[in-house]
DNA sequence: AGCAGCCTATTTACCAGTAGGTAAGTAACT
DNA sequence: AGTTACTTACCTACTGGTAAATAGGCTGCT
């Protein structure tokens, strides 16, 4: 049960950030929806900065966990790529933000160790991608032009912008036509 | 002197948006970097919604304008797009994100007046793109499949979130380089 | 079995600093 | 005398954060 309290903070924290950013809201919000107290939270996480690394470091976990089914259950690169857009419209389709898109809004005001974590998260994201690629040329199911790593940059770049936007106009189809276009754009 | 006042608060609140977001910064720090009081900017802008409104129209007319001149220099769609490119590259050079694409991320916490005035940037935009894009399928100087207005959506998401990203990286060439690879997609 | 002592998770009760905002006064120009 | 552009002096609410008290469970010892 203690174990448990940790994660359903990280929970109800994640989703704040991923709605209303991380300037966007405070341990109070935090506390209301737990019904805990803010001293609760500052056990658990002494300080918001502590709370926002453990946030980065557990949601790219879960990422690169995704990542890793995908790998297992397809060796198409094209299926590849249709199935990591589709992580990115399932997140929006809850009504967020990506939590690391939303974060390099911010970036400007992240305590530094956030700063790296969220990094982390994109260069994490571009080798998965990068290899993806790198298959798919090599099975010559995608073709496209250029260095592989960036094409991978590109295409995060092009979700993520795309999620930010979808997003302001509540309409995750609009999110879901620039990404096929984008993929379309590598052959997928 | 006295309506400059007020255009200088809105340069420095733009610059304070472009880097810290709408949420990353307070009457405090605009005052203190005017050396005015706080009271002073409340009678220019009587709340920060106000302000942010002001300053989102006030970006969107510079931006309407520098697009005018794109058209009046040059006919060829190719160059309008790089040129339309160069814009967020020369706000990136500055170390500062698109005010609409940070407050797109910011969408969430946003007073709602500020939310129609951003998606409204985005429309304007969207329509000037779809007008280059049909320009230059008509011309035979660009290729790309589907429709029109999709393509400038996807073109503009692609942008703004290349630009986000690499500005958490300091790095303007990764935005030069996605942004190359986006538009030649659309064979410009 | 009984209980002392400890650890974990939590609360109550604070704190200083900052947020956005207001009321009333003032100084200069028209 | 009125208008414009301010300042001084406040206000309330909220921010992230801390210290000390407390309640309950688990440990080992006699």
């Amino acid at each position: 049960m203690a174990a448990d309290t940790s994660q359903r903070i990280l929970d109800i924290a994640e989703r704040l950030v991923q709605t209303r950013g991380f300037n966007g809201f405070s341990y109070a919000d935090v506390a209301q929806a737990l019904k805990v107290t803010k001293a609760s939270l500052h056990y658990h996480f002494p300080s918001k900065a502590d709370l926002g690394a453990r946030l980065i470091k557990r949601y790219e976990r879960k990422f690169l966990t995704a990542l890793e089914s995908i790998d297992a259950e397809s060796g198409d690169a094209r299926v590849k790529l249709r199935r990591y857009a589709a992580i990115y419209e399932d997140v929006l389709r809850d009504n967020r933000m990506c939590l690391c898109g939303m974060l390099a809004a911010e970036f400007g005001t992240l305590p530094k160790p956030m700063r790296e974590d969220m990094r982390h998260f994109f260069d994490e994201n571009e080798r998965w991608l990068a290899k993806v690629l790198q298959q798919g040329k090599r099975d010559k199911v995608l073709k496209f032009a250029g260095s592989v790593p960036e094409a991978a940059q590109t295409l995060i770049g092009a979700l993520e912008g795309a999620m930010m936007i979808a997003r302001s106009y509540g309409d995750v189809g609009r999110f879901t036509a620039a990404s096929e276009r984008v993929l379309a754009g590598f052959g997928a």
